[in-house]
RNA sequence: GCGGGUGUAGCUCAGUGGUAGAGCGUCACGUUGCCAACGUGAAUGUCGUGGGUUCAAGUCCCAUCACCCGCUCCA
């Protein structure tokens, strides 16, 4: 498939600026990390993964409405879900070998450490002489210097061996709270920063703390605290879903990988509420839905597959969660990369807005509350609470969270449909489904002359009306069907000597070649009937 | 944030301190008449950006930005 020299993921980068399908951002200026344009191409494609995503799974069903929410939401919304907490992490680096650690990361990573384990064979050896750290420095410069290399420099550093470290060494407990060597090399550790992976603004013209507010870091949210207005103003009834469509923002650490990690990116998101006995099926039915979805639009193959998370990788409050996941090809061979997370999230959203932040203890969830008893961070106390007529039973929904980037879909589909095939006289194609591609159809004359164009023109312009169609006369017929082929489009009419007797153009199918011959006038409907395949 | 690599035309890339290049693509004209044909011609460059060294810098030095790889992070 790829060709001989450079990776495929070159290959498909260069294509996507060529074609005008992905841009840098801000290019002219020397682009900016993390952010990402997309073209003349790229805005159809996306726009055509995020219809189709709109149409399938909320117009073509009776279950579920849409919702279009603001970014910048009351601050309180961020810190009742758990962002805030959660998206201010405390980061350590160490000073001698630049390793980066999340702060509540280091205590533990260190009591399992190889070093830490030797250190504490050494500490119980000299139980006798406590109060002398001599041994310490001349265990960091010979014996333990192959494993904590960076002990010795660390002692060197700071001027003393910290005493914490020998009391660690006697006590697990204590040492899986110490936060200033580092696990992988002794290294001393810099004291905890915060890295905010929210994007912070302010509301009004002056900037104050009062008023800091947050670029939202998902779409979910702005979904649960309109919960209780979407039931009010509809007669839906459980169990129903809402969806929406839009940007969200994360400083990303390290933004990667293409567009795959941005910090400005779009989300297709679903909550979908039900009853707290139907939401295992509920979440299984979503889950195999989902992967239908992905597969029926082209990623059919062993690239795509359906990961269940394990139980010590799902978050706290989440009773099952699935990942949705394409092997791109730019990551290594045998990884996969998320392209949308399944997950049953219980009633922690929902009553997390009535009751205030909510955190797990002993398989509960219960309100985070502070060293003085009262909560960390208060909830709206407004009932989001659903009365089942039917049931007559009152309750708080479940809810089951299809969570979809519409940015590394459209990535995935690109990646997928990209082709090389040596035998074709264009090697290089996008192969989209007709759904995605973003010109459905161009319209040639097979030559600029003898009358060809003024037949061509007129099928142009009736296509035009309902599709978007290109139009090309210029240079050979092969070179705008290569033309085409790299834009991804899935039919060509031309119209050649034959047209002007009989009436018929040939249709070309993009990805095997194939022509046939159909009536002028039979074009659109042949084009729709295909479109939908 | 750390380490390594890369940055020259729309794309892919050559370029030895001494005049800015090629292929492909794009555009025009001619020719051809169903799969990147051919001919002639044309447009396109702050050599990523900013400093410095030098008579002279795409080339050497420093800084910075972006992209790629590895580490870290990925709620």
């Amino acid at each position: 498939m790829s060709q001989p020299s450079g990776n495929v993921m070159d290959k498909i980068v260069a294509l996507c600026k060529r074609r005008g399908f992905i841009f840098q951002s801000s290019e002219i200026y020397g682009g900016i990390n993390g952010f990402w344009d997309y073209g003349p191409l790229g805005v159809e494609l996306k726009r055509n993964v995020k219809n189709a995503w709109w149409n399938d799974m909320v117009h073509a069903r009776d279950d579920m409405v849409g919702l279009d929410c603001s970014i910048i939401m009351h601050p309180q919304v961020w810190k009742v879900s758990g962002h805030f907490d959660l998206f201010s992490d405390m980061m350590q680096t160490c000073r001698q070998c630049k390793k980066l650690y999340r702060a509540d990361h280091v205590g533990p990573e260190l009591a399992e450490s190889k070093w830490f384990q030797a250190f504490r064979g050494l500490v119980a050896e000299h139980q006798e002489q406590p109060a002398s750290q001599d041994f310490v420095e001349q265990w960091a410069e010979r014996k333990g210097k192959k494993l904590a290399p960076g002990l010795a420099p660390a002692i060197k550093a700071i001027g003393r061996v910290d005493e914490r470290l020998i009391e660690a060494g006697r006590n697990q407990t204590l040492a899986a709270k110490l936060a200033v060597y580092c696990p992988n090399c002794g290294g001393d550790l810099t004291d905890p920063r915060p890295f905010n992976l929210m994007f912070e603004t302010h509301t009004g013209a002056l900037q104050e703390d009062e008023n800091k507010a947050f670029l939202r870091p998902e779409t979910a949210q702005g979904i649960f605290v309109n919960f209780k207005n979407v039931c009010d103003s509809t007669r839906i009834k459980l169990p129903f879903g809402i969806a929406q469509v839009g940007k969200s923002f994360r400083n990303e650490i390290t933004p990667r990988n293409y567009t795959f990690r941005s910090r400005e990116f779009e989300q297709m998101e679903i909550e979908f509420f039900c009853h707290p006995s139907e939401s295992g099926r509920w979440y299984e039915y979503w889950r195999d839905l989902r992967m239908r979805w992905y597969t029926e639009l082209g990623l059919a193959g062993s690239r795509l597959r359906l990961r269940e998370h394990d139980k010590d990788e799902l978050s706290h409050y989440s009773c099952g969660t699935s990942d949705i996941e394409y092997a791109f090809p730019f990551l290594a061979e045998g990884d996969f990369g998320e392209l949308e997370g399944v997950a049953h999230r219980g009633d922690f959203d929902l009553r997390s807005h009535m009751e205030g932040k909510l955190v797990a203890k002993d398989g509960q969830l219960v309100l985070d509350v502070g060293p003085d008893g009262k909560p960390k961070w208060k909830g709206s106390g407004k009932d989001l609470t659903y009365f089942d007529d039917e049931r007559k039973e009152r309750f708080v929904p479940h809810v089951i969270e299809p969570s979809a980037g519409a940015d590394r879909g459209t990535l995935a589909f690109i990646c997928e449909a990209y082709t090389v095939d040596e035998s074709r006289p264009s090697p290089e194609l996008m192969k989209f489904h007709p759904r995605l591609a973003p010109i459905k159809a161009a319209v040639f004359p097979l030559v600029n002359k003898d009358g060809l164009p003024e037949i061509a023109e007129p099928i142009y312009r009736d296509l035009r009306k309902r599709w978007p169609c290109q139009y090309d006369a210029k240079a050979s017929i092969g070179k705008r069907y290569a033309r085409m082929d790299e834009a991804g489009t899935p039919y060509c009419f031309t119209v050649d000597g034959q047209t002007k007797e009989d009436g018929t153009v040939t249709v070309r199918d993009r990805d095997t070649g194939h022509q046939e011959r159909i009536d002028k006038s039979r074009v659109a409907e042949y084009l729709g009937r295909h479109l939908h395949r």
